[in-house]
RNA sequence: GCUCGGGUGGUGGAAUGGUAGACACGGAGGACUUAAAAUCCUCUGACCUUUAAAAGUCGUGUGGGUUCGAGUCCCACCCCGAGCACCA
């Protein structure tokens, strides 16, 4: 594209980049009066690449809305950082074979000046840096507060390893099984390893979520993380044995059902319980067998469970005091629960897959109960109910393969013949009076009963109250086709159909009756929903969600709750990150770095590549390894792994309130004026990882009294991707990547950040178009040349002048609530009508600019000068919507005839009588009212007229 | 499998239950120009009747429902994306 003559955006923007440089406009003080605004966007980490278009994203909505706010009477922090530490910083050091402290110097250079072309107002002072010591000095300060407070330890057990990358990883740093970073396939392996507590604070994580104004998606993601459930521990005594076996469950309500015992194959008191294992050469080999195995190939898609039986051990279940058989199997995982599980193979679908593929035996203790929970037949809670017992027939035609259904009109059910069994009938003679009532079917036999009874909660539509019902299924044929005539009455109510077998399953659209008919099929499987207790002494007869509490008391257990969530592990075997301050004395154990010693400098040394034996490179490093201990100052050693990348980011959000505090951490009043975060913009790829970590570091600085609020961020916002041109996702790999700087030199800063606001929903993923550009560009364009018809005084046209305010009001709101594509059409659309426009007076088109101003501040501030200010646009105030001049004279009122729009009525008289007089009388209206009757009118005031008409 | 999003013209998308397609890109035609670019103006969901003006029918993934009126609310289903997943 050829510039145009007189918009030079290139020498604009470097003007004014320059100008507010020297100004500086953008500093932050505590010391205001004003309320705060805290607006952050997650800090990158600096890569070799640089930024691609997709990076500033977020970066220009904050930087809209923090200028937006600064003119709006808030005092904004809006700083930015670099989070440094870490495996991608190593991996590019080590392959450029430079340290990583100055490549990252030279990554971090690089991204600030990408950042600084785009006209962001961060306050550069406040710049903080994961890897400088000053800053890591506090992150380890903070690990040295939670290791006081009993939040560490250090641990042997075996740990996700990732091959590749030679070090241990926590849960968070896998993707199905894979490292994150890497894609390789993650092996268990035991090594020594710092770990902290986090699931501590599991519950509070979990709960505070409620409060946050963040995406569902992401909150929905941290409680999947979290993943707490309730349930019971019960203890299972070993027949003649000291020792017992504890499960966690769910579902104690289902314990007389339990008819094995599973261990975890890692369980340690498999080894306890060899004196009794019989086939101990079995189980030891399989033991090994699964220990080879990675976490990939245990838990594939589709894999069959594997196990072996605990041959001589039994197990007491404390319900009923049976014996049951005790295995070990690969299903079950050593680190979640007990390690070991009641497995009740009626009830649950991996303990039914088991039990059969062993022969299990199997057995039932609940009777399904299903509650319609949607539509307009859906069980009312909290209304009485009416109890029935009834006969549900599985009826086959006496020739072909067909079945009898019904086709319930008014409760859209399809099922088959269903009634109630009258006090003095039995179940059977129940069936074979409504197979008649409701088909005409006189000559049938029975067959069989279709297993236990079957339950069903939902509301009759057609007796309009709701039911509780008892199901006895049964199995009928038909002898041959007399039938008697049906009444008009059960005509009515319900079709009959004729299904053959194969399509009799999707025919139904009734629970009870798809399980009705899965019996008649002989087709088995766990039912793993609530019911009715059965076979289970005096729990009989029972609500099975009722008595999870009294029937784990009665074993002898406790309720527990449990979660997925697992302790951090915190220790990384490389080289780049933060020494943890740790020491290891002979005499004295594990004794901390005091915190006058702190920061603790990771050395500078040449060689740093990662071992792969589960040492840090470290370890090599013998001056800086041994030491004295703080505490008896004998021979020691230092702790030789580095924290994980995330550790420096849990907290970076609070140094820069107070970034050159060599004192503390940051200075209370500083964190009380700031916190929390406002506006927290950045990936979801960050849900699990990022924001638990920092959520978890938060509350503990709550808890030692180092900051005020018990959450960091209460407004998270996460950008959508923008993806290549081809829709692809941006990647050096797709050759799709589209490189700031080229659009920046081409189409101005402007004109990109009007563009990337413009795209679409600010959360919405999208491609990028350089061909749609164009429009920004040329918008900005407009804005520039429409000064040409800029006077002091001119009169607007009313319509103009109501478009005006509502841009104001429009703009102001949109960009609160990250609508920037709408914030932006509707300043378009004000434009398009100045345009229209002879002349436009001097506060009119200053209006435009202050509107203009977060969007393009080069462009508005370059203007705004023009027309003859001093000062910065930035500092000015955000203009004001009047709200009187919002109403129009005349208003136009949409006009219907049987719902559809038929013409438009203008006028300033709302009267109703007026209104629906004047409408009718319309040429457009009449045609369609003419040589009908209206039943109905509606109006809406100002807004709508409807006539509803017949004929 | 469970959970959370989403499905609207040629394209990106807009729409407190009230004229679906704002705004923009692209396209068509025109003006200016020696010409092109840029700019400006007009048209641009599909179908259909008509010389035309104008009107009509259909139309927001599918099928039902509620309502005077549904892209929007309810039910069932299909498709796409994301998170979790042998978590007992």
């Amino acid at each position: 594209m050829k510039k145009p003559v007189s918009y030079d955006h290139s020498k604009i923007e470097k003007k004014w980049q320059s100008a507010w440089k020297k100004s500086g406009i953008y500093k932050t003080s505590e010391a205001s009066k004003k309320p705060k605004s805290y607006i952050l966007d997650m800090f990158p980490y600096p890569s070799g690449s640089g930024l691609h278009v997709g990076h500033p994203k977020g970066y220009i909505a904050t930087d809209v809305l923090a200028r937006f706010k600064r003119m709006s009477g808030f005092n904004v922090l809006h700083p930015m950082g670099w989070d440094a530490f870490g495996l991608p910083a190593e991996e590019f050091a080590l392959k450029n074979k430079i340290h990583p402290s100055i490549a990252v110097k030279k990554n971090v250079k690089r991204y600030k000046e990408q950042l600084s072309v785009l006209g962001f107002c961060y306050d550069w002072d406040r710049e903080v840096n994961t890897t400088d010591p000053e800053y890591y000095k506090w992150t380890q300060w903070a690990f040295l507060q939670m290791h006081k407070k009993g939040l560490t330890y250090e641990s042997h057990e075996p740990i996700n390893w990732c091959p590749s990358c030679k070090t241990g990883l926590a849960n968070e740093d896998l993707d199905n099984g894979k490292c994150e970073r890497c894609g390789s396939i993650v092996e268990k392996k035991p090594i020594r390893q710092w770990v902290i507590k986090i699931t501590d604070y599991a519950d509070r994580l979990l709960k505070d979520l409620d409060a946050l104004n963040w995406p569902n998606s992401i909150k929905e993601s941290q409680k999947n993380w979290i993943g707490r459930s309730e349930g019971s521990e019960l203890t299972f005594k070993i027949k003649n044995s000291e020792e017992s076996i504890s499960v966690f469950t769910t579902r104690p309500d289902t314990i007389f059902g339990v008819t094995y015992l599973v261990l975890a194959p890692e369980s340690h008191l498999v080894e306890k319980l060899k004196p009794q294992i019989k086939n101990w050469y079995k189980v030891q080999s399989f033991i090994k067998d699964v220990a080879k195995k990675t976490q990939i190939e245990r838990t594939a898609e589709g894999k069959e469970k594997t196990g072996v039986h605990l041959d001589g051990v039994f197990a007491i279940n404390p319900a009923n005091d049976e014996e049951v058989p005790v295995w070990i199997a690969d299903y079950v995982l050593a680190d979640y629960g007990t390690g070991a599980v009641m497995a009740v193979p009626a009830h649950d679908e991996r303990d039914f897959v088991f039990a059969k593929k062993y022969n299990l035996p199997i057995k039932e203790v609940i009777e399904p109960v299903y509650t319609k929970t949607t539509g307009p037949d859906a069980f009312r809670e909290g209304v009485p109910y009416k109890e029935r017992h009834a006969a549900v027939c599985v009826i086959k035609h006496w020739s072909e393969d067909k079945y009898l259904c019904l086709d319930w009109k008014k409760n859209n059910w399809h099922g088959f013949v269903v009634g109630g069994i009258e006090s003095l009938e039995t179940a059977v003679d129940a069936g074979i009076r409504e197979i008649a009532e409701e088909t005409g079917y006189t000559n049938l036999r029975f067959v069989k009963e279709l297993g236990g009874p079957i339950h069903a909660k939902f509301y009759q539509l057609l007796k309009e109250q709701n039911r509780f019902a008892h199901f006895h299924g049964m199995y009928f044929e038909l002898v041959d086709d007399s039938r008697k005539e049906i009444s008009e009455g059960e005509k009515a109510i319900h079709d009959i159909n004729w299904v053959s077998k194969q399509e009799v399953m999707d025919y139904l659209n009734v629970d009870d009756m798809k399980l009705t008919w899965a019996r008649f099929l002989g087709v088995e499987k766990a039912y793993v929903g609530s019911g009715i207790i059965t076979n289970s002494g005096k729990f009989n007869g029972k609500d099975s969600e009722s008595i999870m509490s009294e029937i784990t008391k009665f074993c002898g257990g406790k309720t527990v709750v449990r979660y997925k969530l697992r302790d951090w592990v915190f220790s990384r075997q490389r080289y780049w990150g933060e020494p943890i301050p740790l020491v290891h004395c002979e005499k004295c154990g594990v004794v901390p770095v005091p915190e006058k010693e702190l920061p603790l400098k990771l050395p500078n040394v040449k060689f740093y590549e990662p071992t792969g034996t589960g040492e840090s490179p470290l370890a090599k490093i013998d001056k800086w390894v041994n030491t004295k201990c703080p505490n008896c100052k004998g021979k020691a050693k230092r702790e030789t792994n580095t924290m994980p990348q995330w550790a420096g980011s849990c907290w970076y959000y609070l140094r820069y309130m107070d970034p050159k505090n060599k004192k503390m951490l940051v200075d209370p009043k500083k964190e009380k004026y700031w916190s929390p975060v406002d506006v927290y913009v950045g990936g979801t790829e960050h849900a699990t990882r990022h924001l638990i970590y920092a959520r978890f570091w938060h509350k503990f600085l709550y808890d030692i009294g180092v900051v005020s609020q018990s959450e960091p961020f209460t407004q998270l916002k996460n950008q959508g991707l923008i993806m290549g041109p081809d829709g692809q996702k941006m990647s050096k790999r797709f050759g799709n990547v589209v490189n700031p700087d080229d659009v920046v030199k081409l189409y101005g800063a402007d004109s990109l950040r009007v563009y990337e606001m413009f795209m679409g929903p600010f959360e919405q993923a999208i491609s990028w178009s350089t061909d749609n550009m164009i429009g920004s560009r040329r918008f900005i364009e407009r804005v520039w040349r429409l000064k040409n018809k800029v006077v002091k005084k001119a009169t607007l046209k009313k319509e103009t002048e109501t478009l005006l305010h509502k841009t104001i009001k429009k703009v102001g709101e949109d960009i609160q609530d990250f609508a920037h594509n709408t914030a932006i059409s509707t300043m378009m659309i004000l434009l398009n009508a100045l345009e229209t426009e002879e002349n436009v007076d001097t506060k009119t088109y200053e209006t435009l600019l202050l509107l203009l101003a977060p969007f393009t501040p080069h462009l508005a501030d370059e203007l705004w000068s023009q027309m003859g200010h001093k000062k910065s646009i930035h500092i000015e105030s955000w203009p004001i919507c009047d709200e009187t001049k919002l109403v129009n004279d005349s208003f136009k009122i949409t006009i219907q005839v049987n719902g559809k729009f038929r013409g438009v009525l203008e006028t300033n008289n709302s009267e109703e009588a007026f209104v629906l007089n004047a409408s009718k009388k319309k040429h457009e209206i009449q045609k369609h009212l003419e040589g009908k009757e209206i039943i109905k009118q509606i109006y809406v005031k100002n807004r709508l007229v409807n006539f509803v008409v017949k004929g």
